[in-house]
DNA sequence: TTGACTTATATGTCTAGACATATAATCGTA
DNA sequence: TACGATTATATGTCTAGACATATAAGTCAA
């Protein structure tokens, strides 16, 4: 949900009263642990029925704004700094974005049995063939992040015969691979011989790395490595709030 | 919301009727852009009123599973990689997470008018009274991480009387100012003479950064830099989806 | 004072309707 | 054929009720 704050000139009833909630207690006015006023209330000071300011609470509910407690009534929640959204766009949009032309060369492709460290890096227990991928994306020509790519193909047979010289093989998968959950692990590495050539920067310069791990119900789809160089790269978390 | 799959064995008839549209969505036996059966359709196989069945779309609208489209239908959503959760928990929680012990230590705190760079770093363009903070987190007493904070003492006038030396700025802050929004910044550098002898690093070793500004209603509260020791720490996040 | 029982109440879910509204699809016309 | 007007329809919002259920608060006995 956006419940992004200007929802007060919406024309629909809930919305207004959802929002005229939200800014009471994004201003401090409600303040976390003070308790908004009853759904009875509400119905009164809105003229409306139960229904309309339920949904609103509701709402309020699932953004974790608010603590809806049976026979107690409902609360602001204390905020929750620890939960930030990120984006983490496709690099091609990411760039294009930017207002930057997009580049793309695969370096390498192996189709192979996926050997012990594949295995670790994939998480699966059984042998199987997987494709690896390195490959670089650019903008301007600048080598803006390189990418190295394992595909389980017990999960994505087609991936074996997929042409990845001219689509990167993350936009391949978007659009070949149903919804799938993913974890993503940011760390800091420093360059070392190959990802500086890669990324024609200085051995020793910092580089931010996201490592992200794929599957779907339990299977596991794809890992990929992505390096960026870390001077210039930035990724950027949004708490939800307003 | 969390949305997490075992709503199935629910009590309840709109999140059963969740549940199992989510399954059929996340085992992508119902693929991006299959249209779900309609509300009326939805109703007669439930054989419950449409309010139910809408309670049950809508608040899968709402995670971005699916899209509605008025007169078209309801119709699953392409996989959005680019947003995921992150937690960035509180460094005291996530050190004794780890079952380490946590440390505090406070290096500097200067009460000072706004520089032109503390201004710019704090996004505001008055010149105001500033509280800067420069501390350290450890586990079992080894450097976790280094902190340097500037707090706006015009949004938050009680920070100038706060003791610092033993509550970190953090935790006070989380529990002195009501609903905030952030925007976090994530970078990699290499670690410089001050920042290395602070985590006890290697002059040139990678480090995470990562750059938090708050504030509330358009008003800044504090802007934060707090640095890792790259190859150590790693941050997490983790897609919603399932 | 403590513990067990009862009661009152706010939220949780659900119904069977209603009208509004955006828009895909159709039809008619230039 | 292309374009504009009309219509059908799925979703969006809302109502005025209903019963279920968890639980805070009060009651009473040990």
């Amino acid at each position: 949900m956006s419940l992004t704050a200007d929802a007060a000139d919406q024309p629909t009833l809930y919305k207004r009263i959802r929002a005229d909630i939200q800014k009471r207690i994004l201003t401090g006015e409600w303040p976390p642990g003070h308790r908004i006023p009853f759904e009875h209330e509400l119905v009164a000071r809105y003229g409306c029925s139960r229904m309309t300011v339920n949904k609103a609470l509701s709402e309020l509910a699932q953004a974790d704004l608010i603590e809806r407690r049976r026979r107690a009534g409902s609360f602001v929640r204390r905020p929750q700094h620890q939960s930030a959204v990120l984006k983490i766009a496709d690099i091609r949009a990411e760039i294009t974005a930017l207002g930057r032309s997009y580049g793309y060369e695969l370096i390498g492709r192996k189709l192979r049995a996926a050997t012990a460290a594949d295995r670790d890096r994939l998480g699966v227990k059984k042998a199987g063939k997987v494709v690896a991928i390195t490959c670089r994306h650019s903008a301007d020509k600048v080598p803006f992040a390189v990418e190295d790519r394992l595909i389980d193909l017990s999960s994505v047979p087609n991936a074996a015969t997929a042409d990845f010289s001219r689509e990167p093989p993350g936009s391949w998968l978007l659009h070949h691979v149903p919804w799938t959950e993913a974890e993503h692990t940011i760390s800091a590495i420093v360059a070392d011989d190959r990802t500086a050539e890669a990324l024609d920067i200085a051995v020793g310069a910092p580089c931010l790395v996201i490592d992200r791990y794929t599957w779907r119900s339990a299977r596991t789809i794809t890992a990929v490595r992505l390096l960026y160089p870390g001077d210039s790269h930035r990724l950027v978390a949004r708490f939800k709030g307003g």
